[in-house]
DNA sequence: CGGGCGAAGATTGTATAAAGTTTCGCCTGT
DNA sequence: ACAGGCGAAACTTTATACAATCTTCGCCCG
C-alpha cells in the first residue's frame, strides 16, 4: 500500500523555480561569468528570473551552504572569494576523496556509462578546439562530477559538488598562467583506465591530475586575491 | 585598510534566531528525542521558539541540506530516516575522512586542546556512570566533532558535522543491542595516541572504532527501519 | 458493511508589506 | 580645503497575508 506515486525523489532540481535560480547562478559562477566578490542583489536576481525575493533568498541560502556564496548580515550575498588556505583545504579534500570515487566508479562501470564518458570527452575536445574558454571550464568540472555520479555514492557526490564549485572560483583567482587547456588529456587517461577497470592506474592518474591543477596555482600571500581580482576587472 | 571589524567569522551561529532554532532541533535529533519520521510542523516549531514561520523555514532548509531533515513538497519537513544504503555510505565516508582528520589534529596539538579533550573524556565517563543515555549519545558524537575542530580543517569539519548527525539517526534506527556504552574506551585510546603524537596508532584506532560501531548495526532489509521505529515508539 | 466521492480544515508555498540596518552623499563648521 | 556628522536612499531582515495543495473526516452509494 501507500504507493510511491510522489514525484521522483531522484529529480530534486528539475522544475521548481528556486532550483532554476540556483542552477542559473551556479552555472554563471562555474563559467567564470560572475567574479568573486560580485554582489548578488535580491531584487536584481529576482527580476532576471521573474521570481519574488522569497525564492531568490532561498536559492542564495543554498548556495551559501555550498560555499560559493557568502552572505554577510545586513549587507547581502556575494560571490565567495576563497582564501589561499581555503584553496589548499579544498584540493586536499579532493585528493582524498576523488581516488576513492574512481574506485567505486570502476565497480559500477557499464556500457551506458562508458558511452557517457566518451561523449563527454568529445564535448571537451570540441570546446577546446572552438576556443570556448567558458565551456571548457564548465566541462572540466563536469567531468569530475560525472565520475562521481557514476560511482553511485550519493554522499561523495554531494561533497564533490561543493568542492568542484569552490575549485572553479579558486582556479579563477589563483592560476598563474592562462592555461585553459590544462588537463584535457588527463581526463582521457582516466577514462582509459576506467575502461580497462584498472583501479590502481585510475587512482594514480586522478591523483596526479589534481596535483597538477594545484601546482598551477599561486597560493602564497593572502593579498594575492585582491591583486588577481584587480587584474580580472582591469581586463 | 578596511579593518575586519565585522562580527567574528568563526561565530557563524551564535546569537541570531534562526541558528538557535537550527541548533535546538539538531540537539533534539542528536539526543534521540526526535525520532526519524517525526513531522516538524512550521507553526509548531515557530511557537516553541517564538519565531515566525519565515525563520523556521530557513532553519529547516538548512537542516535539509545537512541531510537530517527531509522536506517533501507541499507536505512539510520530517526527521530523516536514512536507508541501510545511506548508512553504509555514511560510514564509508567516515572511515575515509576521520583517519585523515586525526592526522591533522596531531599536527595541531597543543596543551589547550589536550585539556579540552581530557575534559571531554571526563564528561563522557560521568554521563556513562549517571546512566544518562541522551547525554552519552550526544557526547559521543561531539568527541569526533572536537577532533575535527582541533584539526583546523574547516572543510573536513563541515563534512564531518553532516556525517555525525546522520550517524546519530542511523545508530538509532539500526543498532542491534542497546549498547549505549559502545566506544567510550575507544575514545580514550584515541586521545592517548594523540597525546603521544603517534599518528599511525591514532589512525588505526579511529578506523577500528568506526568499524566496531558499524559492526553493531543491522543493515539488512529496507523494512527493518519500520520495525525498529515501532519498537522505540512502543516503549 | 465496505469503498469511494467530496467538502471542510489544516498546512505549506509564495508574495507583499513593514521594520531595521547600512551606506553614501551632502552639508556644515573649523 | 578638509574632517566630521547628519540625513536620505537602498537594501536586507522579519512578519503577515493570501493562494495553492494536501489531508481528513463524513456521507452517500453500491
Amino acid at each position: 500500500m501507500a504507493a510511491k506515486t510522489r514525484q521522483k525523489p531522484d529529480a530534486p532540481d528539475a522544475s521548481d523555480r528556486v532550483s532554476r535560480i540556483r542552477e542559473g547562478v551556479t552555472a554563471a559562477i562555474l563559467e567564470h561569468r560572475l567574479l568573486p566578490g560580485t554582489k548578488l542583489g535580491e531584487d536584481e536576481i529576482g527580476e532576471i528570473y521573474g521570481a519574488s525575493r522569497t525564492l531568490v533568498r532561498t536559492a542564495l541560502q543554498q548556495l551559501a551552504h555550498e560555499g560559493i556564496v557568502n552572505i554577510e548580515k545586513n549587507r547581502g550575498a556575494f560571490v565567495a572569494r576563497p582564501s589561499p588556505a581555503d584553496a589548499r583545504e579544498v584540493f586536499e579534500a579532493r585528493r582524498l576523496i576523488e581516488p576513492t570515487i574512481v574506485d567505486h566508479a570502476i565497480d559500477a562501470v557499464s556500457p551506458a556509462w562508458l558511452d557517457r564518458l566518451g561523449q563527454h570527452l568529445a564535448e571537451e575536445r570540441e570546446a577546446e578546439l572552438r576556443g570556448d574558454a567558458r565551456a571548457s571550464v564548465r566541462l572540466s568540472g563536469e567531468f569530475h562530477r560525472l565520475v562521481a555520479e557514476m560511482s553511485g555514492h550519493s554522499i561523495y557526490l554531494g561533497f564533490l559538488k561543493e568542492l568542484i564549485a569552490r575549485s572553479s572560483l579558486i582556479i579563477l583567482l589563483y592560476r598563474r598562467h592562462d592555461t585553459p587547456a590544462c588537463g584535457t588529456d588527463h581526463h582521457a587517461g582516466i577514462v582509459t583506465a576506467i575502461r580497462k577497470r584498472d583501479k590502481q592506474t585510475a587512482r594514480t592518474q586522478m591523483l596526479s591530475h589534481l596535483r597538477e591543477i594545484e601546482a598551477e596555482l599561486f597560493l602564497k600571500d593572502p593579498a594575492a586575491d585582491e591583486l588577481r581580482l584587480a587584474d580580472v576587472l582591469g581586463a
